[in-house]
DNA sequence: CCGTATCCTACGAGATACTG
DNA sequence: CAGTATCTCGTAGGATACGG
């Protein structure tokens, strides 16, 4: 995340063919998705932009807990990939503004069926743990 | 930060009930199936179960790279969410089968959705990041 | 075969202070 | 205001060895 260079030994090297539903192929795409999206703030951010635009300080204060470093790590990354606008006023004090490009639109999209499902089904998860750790606690 | 005015640790306590469309509320949401799913073997399970049923060790034999120590801990996370099934034969030497719920079959036809969009813009962000490398590199 | 128990390391991320 | 520079620390996760 802090370095330029991409992760480990490569995931995406399959050769399968016979494997291309959903399986060892798309542990690739859905890696590359997961390790951009999958940090703590990603989500968030795109959440809040796809809002409406947003200066840095308005993110900052909505998204609270996140650090002003870990946020900046956070949105540039989003820009590196082509999801995230950043647009510099040269004035003073200087104005940033962040805004979701048509392609990270199209992500946040994506995106909210899994926030859907994750409503849907809250409360089956939670029977499932309670339901878990009793199994657990009883043993 | 620390004034006061939002929520420290408790991300999931929300009482707004205008913020219901997709942001501060959906944090909640989010941050639960991405703390369930945003790790890194969790969907590579989810997408090899929904394949087919797998034993252990055929499981952790095609996940390559992940050790037996958190295959396990990724297992018993998904079955304590109510994701995976599992069941042991009390066979000598011992088996166990892992499959998914319903529950979990349902999280990941939402999850080949996100796989969907990260194939299809796979380009568009090797471009991006591309151009944003060279801007970067020429400043 | 299917795990658990330990130990250990790398990296994500918070706190804080400084700059333009 | 909008960052950057350091330092530090918790924890996910890898290696390894042992247990049922």
């Amino acid at each position: 995340m802090e370095d330029g260079t991409f992760k480990s030994p490569g995931y995406c090297d399959e050769t399968d063919e016979d494997a291309r539903q959903w399986d060892a192929r798309s542990d690739c795409a859905v890696r590359k998705v997961a390790d951009r999206i999958g940090d703590k703030w990603s989500v968030l951010v795109l959440a809040y932009l796809a809002e409406r635009g947003h200066r840095f300080g308005e993110l900052w204060r909505r998204i609270d807990g996140v650090s002003r470093r870990v946020l900046t790590v956070t949105l540039r990354q989003l820009e590196r990939d082509g999801l995230v606008l950043r647009t510099v006023h040269p004035t003073v004090p200087p104005r940033v503004d962040y805004a979701l490009t048509p392609l990270g639109e199209t992500l946040h999209v994506t995106l909210r069926g899994l926030v859907t499902w994750a409503e849907e089904h809250e409360a089956e998860i939670a029977a499932a743990r309670a339901a878990f750790d009793e199994r657990a606690g009883a043993a």
